[in-house]
DNA sequence: GTCTAAGTGAAAATCAGTTTCAATAAGACA
DNA sequence: TGTCTTATTGAAACTGATTTTCACTTAGAC
């Protein structure tokens, strides 16, 4: 997400274009898949060391409810954000043994959708983690 | 999940069968899908009235851990629960308009398992839920 | 029946996230 | 460029879900 489109979509929903929300969207971009506002506010305060964490959380409702990011939940008890990446998405793999996170680009859901749409059930949007070893664990356990 | 089948898996733990136990086991069938620890809490005190809060919180984790109970997080801030199925798992469908929450037995995740397998991620879980609109907020909005 | 470790309840603590409020600053307009 | 309105900010206090502590109770092995 760039710069000038995250400003004119913020702009075009009545929201001001700040050195804070600049420093969050960078953060975001930086920090690639599911970070928590802990990781955010630690990225975003290299560029704007006076950013407090009750600004980024502030920002990420701002920027999910603009469109430019979305949030992830893992179940480990705290809410996660992504950019979101226009026309596309991903879903992510955790690895239940490291904890590290991978994604995947492939979805098969939208058949699924369909089906649920003939209930009358019209699917707007569809949350998918994956859970099981990564290679890596597998391997080594 | 009967008593006994649910009591034995809980022994077999090395758990103990308690009436608080008892009472959550039969709050969570009564209570069917994703129903959150206060509305758990407030079934299973019609069995067993000094049951505390905390109890129910622990007894939830236990049986998450012997695999007789799951959660689900539906990004409404609380963790939901329900008895597990032994064999068969179903999704969930949020109505973004009225909350209300409906299943489906269908999944078109497996191939996708396999897909990642391929890759060297084996996958022993996975979590969907859908969100939209439901046949009467459709209509009626 | 005895005994011991698992389980319980109440109160206190924790932790992520939200609200309040006075001060600041974006950006519309003169 | 200066002025003004109002969104935004930071710090502190608060909230609500969940966890921990600790003294007391009880399941179930022997």
């Amino acid at each position: 997400m760039d710069l000038d489109r995250a400003a004119g979509r913020l702009r075009a929903g009545g929201r001001r274009v700040t050195a804070q929300r600049r420093a969050v969207l960078r953060a975001l971009t930086e920090l690639g898949c599911a970070a928590d506002a802990e990781e955010i506010h630690g990225r975003a305060r290299r560029m704007h060391p006076r950013i407090g964490l009750v600004t980024v959380y502030r920002t990420l409702e701002a920027f999910t409810a603009e469109g430019l990011a979305q949030s992830v939940f893992l179940g480990d008890g705290r809410t996660r954000y992504e950019a979101t990446e226009q026309g596309r998405h991903h879903h992510h793999l955790v690895c239940l043994h490291c904890g590290r996170i991978a994604t995947t680009d492939e979805c098969t859901v939208q058949p699924l959708e369909g089906t649920i749409l003939r209930r009358g059930f019209e699917v707007t949007a569809h949350r998918l983690e994956l859970f099981g070893y990564c290679a890596r664990c597998r391997t080594r356990r």
